[in-house]
DNA sequence: CCGGTTACTGTAACCAGTTACATTTGGTTG
DNA sequence: CAACCAAATGTAACTGGTTACAGTAACCGG
């Protein structure tokens, strides 16, 4: 067994080993030279005594948590999984613990769930931390990576994002040139979401490259997120008494799952009467039906860089570059009307 | 802002409000009546301050960390975000924090990244903890739930699970009855996971209520993951010089993801040559192409009530069930070979 | 007007480690 | 062999809260 029994401590094992707590503590931090005989006879007291030291006491003495946090909106997007996995290999192999905490821009009355009092540092995935939270947990030194987001003006936080812009208007510009569509939806992503502002912006520009007029009244709200999609697809269906669209750009592909979901109850067909596209390639996307043709995002690396970067600061070691930007990749399947 | 700055001490507020430290600590915790011209005054210094008590000090004096633990194996399925969001919903309504980790059977060195010295409970999804681990735990009456589990004998550990062996039984015969299959592969799951089992129970006794002998040859490794999954199959045919089945169950639907890829690059048609059911019912499952015939599972129910029942045992109210099921669901779809 | 509550507040011990500083020991050097 | 130094270890202050216990003031019924 390896499971503490609530009432050691360091103490005991000092006492039964015969030594000083400080000894005892430098052998379990490693921090200062500890006599074979003496690291011998420690360890086989604490396995004896299946001592675990205490972490909120460790946490205090030291000023240090062993703990690094990750900032969300929601999680309701299966997206999350390759990003949790790049954090957590990380995190793990450093023996560092992660919490995991949503948090929402207008929940003012409290305090953000995890910061500096609870972490040694924060992966911000969120807008719910406002730019002036930034500043201020920047002013004080507390180590923070920002995931899909760059910092405000001026501030150095390292910064790990995707290509967005150029990478969708290729994508637009296939559905335009390669399938001759036209009416092409755009379902937004949450506001002030970056990758949402450059993925649209990437929009606009590809239809202005190819002098289609730019229609509000084909930007949708999808909120990268299937049920929210679902819902606001059906929504502008029904409010409309034909279907003024040939293609719809999903957004992200949880959000083509619910893009799909309505257009298969409403008996439109994908590819043959609207273009489906999404965004992210996560694992199924190859197996909708049809195949969703989408951009393929380096989201596991965004995770696990992200996560290095952070424990670069706890070493002091500032990244060179700012804004770590990782390439996307266009992957053509059938949703858009090609390989059927 | 909410942000504390970190030097604030209690102290601090305590003297600028001109109370001592306990006052302070009572208003915070709101355990003892506080007259209200003082809390006001507090109120007043602690945001003035951006006070936000330290987590560590907190939990070492009152022994309660406020965070509880999600153990996993692993979490390269998209099973986890739904089991996710129902956990995380409950912890952050409680205010508590969710620490994640991973932890195998086996890396027995070190002690589990999680548990009574930085937790207050644990869910445990994992065949990493034995049940001497469990055992153990339960022996000092540390609050835990387990996930998609039951107990060791005689051990009264809440648990959470869902029906597998009666579904995968109905499951199994459907291909056997309505499609005429006799020669179906089993992607069986991690071993010693007990959905695995009970759904390869299930496999069996519906192979013998139809007369079918049990092949060995035919149950594979595809450990409830794409990847595995993936692997094996392509393995398999690859040994044989023909295709000696005409169904898999894949285990789990993320599996299934790995299985349509496989059949795919080999050519072989699903349901026509193939038919393949999955189970979990994720919220891809329906999209895929073919759309996957499988199991619908509450897995955010089997979260949520996971995170309570933990709750409830903080509270030491224990639930009366001591194992509580779920129940499953067929989802027919067309990967089977219905509905084409 | 007095004893007994009730409501609120203060003092100080305590939680379980870490670490600056002091001390001891053994080895090395001139 | 004295002087010095490095390595290993001990002592005790310190981290920032909680809470048992004690104390005070206001109120209440008789």
């Amino acid at each position: 067994m390896t499971i503490k029994s609530d009432s050691v401590t360091i103490r005991e094992v000092a006492q039964k080993a015969g030594v000083s707590v400080a000894t005892v503590s430098r052998y379990i931090n490693r921090n200062t030279p500890i006599s074979k005989g003496v690291a011998e006879r420690l360890k086989l007291v604490m396995t004896e005594l299946q001592y675990v030291p205490h972490a909120a006491a460790r946490h205090l003495a030291s000023r240090k948590t062993r703990v690094v946090g990750l900032l969300l909106n929601t999680l309701h997007n299966d997206f999350f999984v390759p990003l949790l996995n790049g954090i957590e290999a990380v995190v793990r192999e450093r023996e560092y613990n992660l919490v995991i905490a949503t948090y929402l821009l207008g929940s003012r009355d409290a305090p953000p769930p995890i910061g500096p009092h609870n972490t040694d540092g924060l992966l911000i995935f969120s807008d719910g931390l406002s730019d002036d939270d930034l500043i201020s947990l920047n002013a004080r030194n507390f180590p923070m990576v920002l995931l899909h987001r760059t910092p405000p003006d001026s501030l150095k936080i390292p910064s790990i994002i995707v290509e967005n812009k150029k990478i969708t208007f290729e994508l637009i510009e296939h559905l335009i040139k390669v399938h001759g569509r036209k009416r092409i939806i755009l379902l937004r992503g949450p506001m002030h979401q970056e990758d949402s502002y450059w993925r649209e912006t990437g929009y606009r520009s590809a239809l202005e490259a190819n002098g289609i007029p730019f229609d509000e009244k084909l930007v949708l709200n999808g909120d990268f997120e299937r049920h929210a999609a679902y819902k606001v697809l059906n929504e502008f269906i029904a409010a409309e008494n034909q279907v003024p669209f040939d293609a719809i750009f999903t957004g992200d592909d949880d959000a083509a799952i619910g893009v799909l979901t309505a257009l298969r109850e409403q008996g439109i067909r994908v590819p043959e009467d609207v273009s489906v596209v999404g965004f992210d390639d996560l694992g199924f996307s190859a197996f909708l039906t049809p195949p969703l043709t989408t951009v393929s995002a380096p989201t596991e690396a965004v995770g696990r860089i992200a996560a290095e970067q952070l424990f670069s600061l706890f070493d002091k070691q500032y990244p060179e570059d700012n804004v770590t930007l990782l390439p996307t990749e266009l992957i053509i399947r059938r949703s858009c009307g090609c390989n059927t």
